[in-house]
DNA sequence: ATCAAATTATAACATATGACAAAGCACAGG
DNA sequence: CCTGTGCTTTGTCATATGTTATAATTTGAT
């Protein structure tokens, strides 16, 4: 099986097709994003459940999310804890540039090709391209106003409605890439990975699944979402988009040099 | 009442003491200190629950806390719920520099002081100063980390467990500027604050404290902790201190150009 | 087609937490 | 000193979620 549908690649970007940098995308110029595009050394494809980076090693190189979906997760006393999830176009360990050791692992969710990008390099553009430094550090505040809103998400949300507001997100983050589709979400989730990106057992996940089918919001299948609302579901979610700034909503000219 | 005990200045830096810039100071010289000290146009005092900031709003100004505690909360059906808190040294909302818009409300949990530093000083350093640039870029990072902290403590802690992680934490990061005391720990904190940054009602967080006061793991009177015996505290918290990179764990001297 | 492994579904019971009510306490202001 | 207001404590019941066990289903490999 091969990772995810509808793999545009263009003749100016032919590795990622020019959705490299996600919602950055927007505010930099083409030559800038050639430059970007220019950074990855080299393209690797890895199978479910991989460990791309594990907690508290030292790496080299960071990691550009291609296609497919990654997690970031801990483990404790057996358990494993998924603090936030990856879209293609992500900039996955930038942070792992700037801290000595990384302090969680990225585990491959599903089949995903990854550009890597080293760490060498980063240095290279801090020193030469500082507009594009700049980007990079916007992008990892993009990264932080996700994490605040999981954390509201794990303190407002009940177990269906942690679940419908993951996959409203991830849709809208594919949908600023150009790569959502109308009525459904394919994605490798499996149960147990929502539940441990909830914060829920497997069970009451499963219980969740069932709940949001009954009250006609979505029907869930092997990760799979199916939904002829999204209005609806972003609603019970109570979904608001603002935090991932895809407006654009960025002072990118003011602060710029 | 005035904020906090042991209001320590130096000649040197008589507006912060020479704290500011919290974890980053032992990466810094003296004359970077020196200059991040004068980033500080005015020196505010604001009472208990005062909004710096909206959600919403756009600024000209960040804000660096001197004295005392604050917020970030989200307001939700009426509720609040708070994503994080800062302590002395913080820079609250420098990524309000690079975000359009802050995507939190910014509120003193007590009696605080704080030092606003203009964006338009922001900028000059941007374009000046590219090493303490990168140093606050670093910092935005260490808030990161500690955001996806608490998405693990919301997932994997019950509410004893998390008020302890929390005390814990804070007391490890006042150490870090020098301010812990070392049985006491005072804060503003009520029953309610706890809760909300618990993620659970306000009746729960007094049975966790109770259930703390039972196992003997501590004493919160009024926000005041009570123990003689931290590491028992922080082992029942499952309190692992990697995520503040308190040990200077930054890649300054590499990433350094 | 068949089988093993992983995933999903269902049930029963235990625990954690929320909602509501009411009472006791502490502190600031008159 | 009184007194109100907000904070803390306690109790009861309802709901959400965890745990264990087991069965049904799907997937992938042979």
């Amino acid at each position: 099986m091969d990772a995810i549908r509808g793999d545009i690649r263009t003749a100016e970007f032919p590795l990622t097709g020019a959705f490299l940098a996600g919602r950055l995308r927007e505010h930099l110029g083409a030559d800038d994003l050639r430059y970007i595009e220019n950074l990855v050394d080299t393209v690797e494809d890895h199978r479910d459940g991989t460990r791309l980076l594990k907690r508290g090693v030292v790496t080299d190189h960071s990691t550009i999310l291609i296609e497919g979906y990654v997690f970031r997760t801990m483990e404790a006393g057996g358990k494993r804890y998924i603090l936030g999830v990856n879209v293609p176009g992500d900039f996955v360990d930038l942070h792992g540039f700037a801290l000595k050791r990384l302090d969680h692992n990225v585990d491959a969710a599903g089949a995903i090709k990854v550009g890597r990008v080293s760490h060498a390099s980063l240095q290279k553009v801090m020193q030469e391209r500082p507009r594009i430094a700049r980007a990079m550090w916007f992008a990892t505040l993009l990264d932080a106003s996700i994490d605040r809103k999981w954390i509201q998400i794990l303190e407002q949300l009940d177990a269906p409605k942690r679940i419908a507001h993951l996959f409203a997100e991830v849709q809208t983050r594919l949908k600023l890439i150009g790569r959502d589709a109308p009525r459904a979400l394919r994605t490798p989730f499996t149960q147990i990975d929502l539940a441990d990106m909830c914060g829920v057992s497997a069970i009451h996940a499963n219980r969740a699944v069932g709940k949001m089918r009954e009250l006609g919001i979505a029907e869930i299948r092997r990760g799979d979402l199916f939904t002829d609302d999204w209005d609806r579901l972003k609603r019970y979610a109570r979904f608001e988009p603002d935090y991932l700034y895809g407006d654009g909503a960025l002072k990118f000219d003011e602060v710029w040099d």
